[in-house]
RNA sequence: GCCCAGAUAGCUCAGUCGGUAGAGCAGAGGACUGAAAAUCCUCGUGUCGGCGGUUCGAUUCCGUCUCUGGGCA
């Protein structure tokens, strides 16, 4: 017997948050953020979080849990989402998983197998040098001696999965290619009803467009300055959209208008790349267009969809 | 009104010593398994402003008109 999980995912947007509070309502469920920067405290307005009253009394986890210079990775995120997931099944509610970022979903979908070795970061700068001192292509053929097969499967140029590659063999005497796909074959230990919101293009646009305008107004600047008094620049955390964007902006090296410009259209290429994933990622997926249907009328249609299974 | 500079892809512009044109951005599609809001890959036909003229052939040269900047009055 497969434990149930519900899944609500979609590019940034178009509408989970609040479909997945009016779900749990109905179906006496507690939400588990998959949210790479939602997880962060202080950080609100640009990562479009929940407010306290929208919760409407659901409890929602991994969100504000870790401070902007605390380390978050698929492998963490998964770790605490199973801890929850546990913990909601005991107290006999309904999980639900929503977030947009696929990577993570799909690590607790399928249970994903990390080891447990550390990040090397000796080794990642090591090889990071050595790509910028000899380039790409040098650090490509370091990867094909030790796993082939992997430079099959990664562009010589996308250095940051050539660094990890390498660094997995360096770690546990196996290619990353093997691991991969032995951990794609696992068929996942839930039951899962997945489904994808999502909207017509242009309208989604426009959406983002219009929701990066009302983080201005309600003061997403500020957030980015009090946050720059207390942490480094550099942090992953304040590589998030809104963050390193403001963060150019107030060092002055872009003017708002251009901070705003890259704003707006990172946001939309991110939001393209979350429905590459998902179209190819959940493949037994429900898709909701929310462009014809409100939030109400979605949470209908998912109960349904939930109730069949 | 006169002078000058422009008018080429959705936008910014390059270019063709005359043989119907190409970059960046936007946009579209895709990949992805410990940074994922990250990282990376692929995709460029458009009356080359209108109308005439020269020419085998004009987006390119000439004339003229229209529009847009800038300057002089």
């Amino acid at each position: 017997m497969k434990k149930p999980l519900i899944i609500i995912a979609g590019p940034t947007a178009c509408g989970k948050t609040a479909v997945s509070v009016e779900l749990a309502k109905k179906i006496n469920g507690e939400i588990i953020s998959a949210d790479s920067m939602q997880i962060y405290k202080f950080m609100n307005i640009g990562t479009a979080k929940i407010l306290e009253e929208e919760k409407q009394g659901i409890a929602h986890y991994l969100i504000d849990e870790l401070y902007p210079d605390e380390e978050y990775s698929v492998a963490i995120f998964q770790n605490m989402a199973k801890r929850y997931y546990e913990k909601i099944c005991g107290k006999g509610k309904v999980p639900i998983l929503v977030g947009g970022t696929g990577f993570y979903i799909n690590a607790f979908v399928n249970d994903t197998n990390f080891d447990e070795t550390e990040n090397s970061y000796k080794l990642r700068n090591n090889l990071r040098e050595i790509a910028n001192q000899q380039g790409s292509d040098f650090l490509f053929e370091m990867l094909r001696k030790c796993d082939p097969k992997s430079c099959d499967i990664i562009h010589p140029n996308n250095i940051k999965k050539v660094i990890r590659a390498i660094e997995y063999f360096e770690q546990t005497g196996q290619p990353i290619s093997e691991h991969n796909k032995t951990e794609k074959e696992k068929n996942s230990p839930y039951d899962t009803t997945f489904i994808v919101l999502n909207m017509e293009r242009n309208i989604l646009y426009e959406k983002i467009n219009k929701r990066i305008d009302v983080m201005l107004e309600n003061g997403l600047i500020f957030e980015v300055s009090e946050l720059l008094r207390k942490y480094e620049p550099n942090l992953i955390s304040m590589q998030g959209l809104g963050y390193k964007e403001i963060v150019s902006y107030l060092q002055g090296k872009i003017s708002l208008e251009e901070a705003i410009y890259i704003l707006k259209r990172d946001t939309r290429h991110f939001a393209k790349r979350q429905i590459t994933w998902f179209k190819h990622q959940a493949k037994d997926a429900k898709w909701i267009d929310m462009t014809s249907y409100d939030i109400l009328e979605a949470v209908d249609e998912i109960y349904h969809f939930y109730k069949e299974i």
